[in-house]
DNA sequence: CGACAACTTGACGGGCGTCAACCGGAGTGG
DNA sequence: CCACTCCGGTTGACGCCCGTCAAGTTGTCG
């Protein structure tokens, strides 16, 4: 119970990152059924062509969303840290178009789906949230998009680390300087575009440069400014302070 | 008057095929005030780091949605037609993180955001065609950065063809064998992230093998079969049929 | 008919993929 | 406690796909 006391809230402070909550939102939120499960590193949450009747709230742990083609090459779209709504499309598609699958151990919190749309019917905020979120997780996408198509090597995996080190620190693991990104390097391959041996080569660039200092799969951005320059990175796109706005 | 008429049922007919809309929905609809404007080609919709009151229906002519980086790099993420739903984040995000620009001449109608959110609020079927709309662009997405990021030039110009087809026959522009593709091969580039010269070896390429036929801007696919399998195209992340499926 | 944008084609080079070998740490079984 | 295995990281050699550069062609619009 003390496990459901924790997903409630750390749900209603994504939601409330994301738009102005009143205290009747925070109530609803609260009384939303839901099922904590501890599942393994690369365990699926969600599979190309299923469908869920559940919303996962990742509560701790690192998940990643991909895709295949037909000869088995894949991409990474996005990463997620604790306190990311990992399927919301399943309120409003039928079948998932991408795979869902963890990183790391994880524990997530499985909302149902036709009980979190009814709340979004039921409260305008709580929907202006996920909305918000779905979109943002758009623009994201957009990013990378860019950073695949259009960026070298280095810069691409300098960008993924930065983006890395703002969801970190917004996500209450690490500060900007130091974090963990407990990635392989074939997943930061398949997350640029890349091949892992390159990877390689590009991270030993960055650390030779000065950048980054490595130690296992923790972080440390020793030179932001030069690693904004050279990743080309602006975080306009992660639109941090949404519900200020708004 | 007779424009007002037909930007009214275009987004009526969008909305449709998005959710099962009620005949309150539909004279709700109606009633959005909004604006008919004609944009030459090349024109701004929206701009990077910009806002706008206003979301702009596509009603006739062609669009596309682009990042630029630092050095002048430009990712293309998405095209749009007839009937488009252009800008729909910003009934809930303050500032715009790309930029929609017209490819052809096109007319477009300006429709207050304030005014569709109040009316997503009040009609929640409104609010789940919207939503999914954002949804859909957002596979779009997914699929593009796998095209960009994992397939060779020639699947992915073959891809962005398959994907032209079946929008066009959907936005009633042609059929799957026969449509226009407007675009110059530098924005075919730019949307494959490739280089427009490799761009024009891949279309002679596939020209040559008798996949497809072209003259001018006209397409014409020769063998869907064999483009499906080049392109690794399979349509569901289109979610064509999804007012059907809720 | 001149100007300009887009398309076309070839030559060349480089960034990144591929292949392969080796290393190092973590887990496992004896 | 040690051998074994396995996964991931590291590094080098080599080659290809695609970018770059440049010249020429076509089509369109004035």
């Amino acid at each position: 119970m003390s496990d459901e006391r924790t997903a409630s809230v750390a749900l209603i402070r994504k939601l409330a990152q994301l738009a102005p909550l009143e205290e009747a939102d925070r109530a609803a939120i609260a009384t939303l059924p839901y099922a904590i499960r501890a599942v393994p590193p690369g365990h699926y949450l969600v599979r190309e062509g299923g469908s869920s009747e559940n919303c996962c709230l990742l509560v701790s742990g690192y998940a990643c969303r991909h895709k295949m083609t037909y000869d088995g090459n894949r991409q990474i779209v996005s990463f997620h840290v604790r306190g990311d709504l990992v399927d919301l499309c399943h309120l409003q598609l039928a079948t998932a178009d991408h795979n869902v699958q963890t990183v790391t151990a994880a524990t997530v919190a499985c909302v149902p789906a036709a009980r979190l749309k009814a709340l979004a019917r039921a409260r305008p905020m709580v929907a202006d949230a996920l909305w918000r979120d779905a979109l943002i997780d758009a623009s994201r996408f957009r990013e990378w998009m860019l950073n695949v198509g259009r960026r070298d090597a280095r810069s691409r995996v300098a960008h993924l680390i930065c983006e890395f080190a703002i969801r970190a620190e917004a996500a209450g693991l690490g500060t900007l300087e130091l974090f963990d990104m407990p990635l392989t390097q074939e997943q930061i391959a398949d997350a640029t575009g890349l091949t892992s041996v390159h990877v390689n080569r590009m991270l030993r660039r960055l650390g030779q440069a000065g950048l980054i200092a490595r130690d296992r799969q923790r972080i440390c951005i020793l030179d932001w400014n030069r690693m904004r320059l050279i990743a080309g990175f602006d975080e306009t796109y992660l639109h941090g302070s949404v519900a200020a706005a708004a």
